[in-house]
DNA sequence: AATGAATGAGCTTTCATTCAT
DNA sequence: GATGAATGAAAGCTCATTCAT
């Protein structure tokens, strides 16, 4: 049955969450989900694969938004969108940042997960392209400008996101749905409006246009 | 001597960034720093305190580059100013994200971070104060849009060098300044010119042209 | 079924000869065989039987092999003949080296081996002495020195034989015939010559002439 | 001290020969030599340099004759040399032989062994390199035929005190100095001699000579 | 007969720490 | 202060074997 195989990721998940990756071996996961250690090298060629899994379940909700996002071109505001998108990748984001920071920390490990990642062809640029391609469409009904180029966008929501959820992660701070929303709608329309002033001002010094036709 | 002390600490910070704390060991430490491995155990009661003292001096040490940033205000274009400055920061970035990965993955050390964080002042938040008001005062110059809310601002940007950083690190990148230089102006100039359209179109659904007014 | 069976036993043949003894894994023997790993004990009681029931057959194998050497007494000459067997020697051993070298591993194995070269009356005395029964003709027709002691030579020959197998196998060169062909010529040639000086010079020390009795 | 290195040699000798390679564990060498597991690993990189420590140290003897046999080049006779360089030779192949087999049976093992041995510039082409260049000083002298390809000769020498050694082994033969010898004295005088006939016979077939002039 | 998920002892190797010198 | 040999408790992983289906 498929059911110690979920069994297994749970309690790893369970594992992660308590006592860090440092921490976590393999007898102990066999021993929180009441299977044997063999059983673990059933379902997962190695460690790496398996907490690959967990962390690949942990981003399944902004996978799903994702996915459905080309539903939602032209359709709400762009702001609208993007601060309900970068509100699930959140909560995605903060409970797998303590793995990949960890994963981060063990080189081995970390390439590992690299050799993972190219074999089934996951990761996170496949998520940011998907967003980079929403961009592009709402930028082609001219719901974004012209001048901006669509993945360094989704790139500078993404990072923002992730960075986030580390702040909130290093500062114990739980993820509160209404703090974060108010939070992540800060950035959202921080990024929105840009920093420039909208209309050309009488400034003394230089003032450099971003568009350079 | 405290010469072999200081010698234990830089040469675990020098591993900290290029193997990561995984697999640090206390061989290897001692080989890098040319000592005897029972040495270290002269000067740190256990591995967590010598690497608690590399986390400590790291920190103070980024605080310091971190809060002398070469913000000029009303000088040269804001664009320019932020460049120079983020690249400046992200340097320092990359050195520290190894460091501050490696506290994620023991949450022994994560508490311990925190603590340090809290009694010294140093961390992000400092830093990124010095950025919002520098961008407060340039918004009192003209130069920067009046709705822009500088601390949100400081810190997309704050969090798009970190991350860059962790990118860098985690593909194993080395930090050339020139790619480095152009990666980090394409996010400047995202932020700049934002992504809403610059002009209010007559049109019947939401979305607008992009074009100077 | 006793295909099966048989499919079982190829199976762990080719990975003993492709993989080696310490590396067979029940697992890899059942994906060989393409049948479920809990069907290979429905046919044997453990891998130690099934270990023995390819040693015993391979052996036997082997033994019509070289019990059916093309023997040519009188014809051609000496040297073409002893290549000729060689060469068909040679390919037997190189399939049987990691066998009979895997036996060595395993102190239980090698006494089963033993039982079953008594018992079965295989074993490589029986083919030397094949060989020996040729070389003894040959001498009788004058196209061998009387001198040589047929048996004594019959495994100077045959160890050469396997032992240049074994260097094959070892350093993981294929049997390529050519190759094998050359290689086994020069030390046909050696053996046919011998090393000692072929007329009696005028020398001070001691060396044996070489004559007729 | 080295003590502890020796007795962890010894030990893994010892327990080399009563239950063979497969049954070999660190945790009974360690047992076995009374020192900590950990200990090993300070001596030896991993298994495969200890058992190639122990095979090199049961070499020595072999080593050392064939160091000192250009001291022999011209005195007693060729034949006397061979035999009594044979008959040491043997000695340390016998002690080596059930485990050479035993990591030719390993893949693993034996293609680290191969790094080793590489590394160390040590292993049996050395050897038999000395061998053929003995043989080649003794054939400037005129006491080995000057048709005989050194190499092929040192190899076939060498080869045949493999075999012997390892058909010793499977059949259980202690080896005996005086049935060595003896066994040894009858391959020796079949390679010195040759097989082929001594004088220019009235043969009717045809004959090959083995010097093509 | 046939399957393959499940077991768990045991393997090699790593590494923080101690301690006689 | 300084050394590095020695310890031994884990760690990740393997694999022959069993057993419910």
């Amino acid at each position: 049955m498929n059911e110690n195989r979920q069994n297994i990721i749970c309690a790893t998940e369970r594992l992660l969450q308590t006592h860090g990756l440092a921490r976590l071996t393999m007898r102990e996961i066999a021993r929180e989900a009441k299977v044997a250690e063999g059983l673990i090298y059933h379902h997962f060629k190695d460690k790496a694969e398996l907490i690959h899994e967990v962390v690949e379940q942990r981003m399944h909700d902004a996978k799903n938004v994702l996915q459905n996002l080309p539903l939602q071109v032209g359709l709400r505001t762009l702001s609208e969108n993007l601060e309900e998108v970068l509100s699930v990748v959140y909560r995605s984001h903060y409970e797998i940042v303590p793995i990949v920071c960890s994963v981060f920390a063990d080189h081995q490990l970390r390439a590992r997960m690299r050799e993972i990642m190219k074999e089934r062809e996951v990761g996170p640029q496949h998520a940011i392209d998907g967003l980079a391609v929403y961009l592009a469409a709402e930028q082609r009904l001219g719901r974004m400008a012209e001048t901006v180029i669509p993945q360094a966008a989704a790139k500078c929501l993404w990072m923002i996101s992730i960075q986030t959820a580390m702040d909130d992660q290093l500062m114990e701070q739980k993820p509160d749905a209404a703090r974060i929303r108010q939070e992540i709608r800060q950035y959202v329309q921080t990024i929105m409006a840009g920093l420039e002033p909208r209309l050309p001002a009488k400034q003394k010094t230089t003032f450099k246009k971003s568009q350079k036709s």
